[in-house]
DNA sequence: CCCCAGGCGTCCA
DNA sequence: TGGACGCATGGG
């Protein structure tokens, strides 16, 4: 299975290239961008940072005083603008209480995730997210592609849960931020292009030999 | 018209 | 623990 693993991640980084993830100038609009995406097509995502940008919103402090509802309105194209400005309110209310987001992105990474798993609105995706590709330290990102695309493949079952998921990934493979970083990115292009919810296994895709 | 998107919290059995 | 449901815009 870990062979397997670096199989997949060889015949991806081949067919896509590199995809040099994660859209966004810094951290803090990477962080941003991870909420925003929850459940959302990126192109929306992009949307409401856009309008963030425009009004020069687009910085810690200007984001943490701004009220909920202003901050709503903004990110509107994203879907779901008033829980996600909940959610993103709460994030940046719990990074103030521990000091600023320098001091918050330098805990340890575990101790970075329970952090960001105890803020109301920060799930696991979210959370790892964040960690990957915003504080830069190396772990897996399981999403809906990864899970989809490995139970389709019959790499895992139909009901592995996210921790099995993450686990499978990181007990296989080196730790490597690099490596975790496109390799995320690369389930999400495959998942994209040859693994959509509703159609079947594709042909095509260049996973083979299920 | 339909289905879908880089989830999460709540409620209920 | 686990399934159903609400949240919501924009694209195909």
């Amino acid at each position: 299975m870990p062979d397997r693993l670096l199989e997949i991640y060889s015949t991806l980084l081949e067919h896509f290239g590199h995809q040099n993830w994660w859209p966004g100038d810094t951290p803090f609009e990477v962080m941003v961008g991870a909420v925003l995406t929850q459940n959302t097509n990126w192109g929306n995502v992009e949307r409401a940072i856009a309008n963030l940008r425009r009004d020069n919103l687009l910085s810690f402090t200007t984001l943490a005083a701004l009220p909920s509802e202003i901050l709503a309105e903004k990110i509107r194209p994203s879907g779901y603008f008033n829980l996600k400005a909940a959610r993103l309110k709460n994030l940046l209310a719990a990074i103030s209480d521990f000091g600023g987001l320098d001091l918050f992105f330098a805990q340890e990474t575990a101790e970075l995730r329970e952090s960001l798993l105890a803020i109301k609105g920060i799930g696991p995706e979210t959370a790892d997210s964040i960690i990957l590709y915003a504080a830069n330290k190396p772990i897996f990102v399981v999403d809906a592609y990864t899970h989809r695309i490995l139970s389709r493949h019959n790499l895992i079952c139909e009901e592995a849960d996210y921790q099995e998921i993450q686990e499978l990934f990181m007990d296989s493979l080196p730790e490597d931020l690099a490596l975790f970083n496109e390799y995320h990115a690369l389930l999400v292009m495959v998942g994209k292009e040859y693994c959509k919810k509703s159609k079947p296994l594709c042909a095509i895709c260049p996973l083979q030999e299920g």
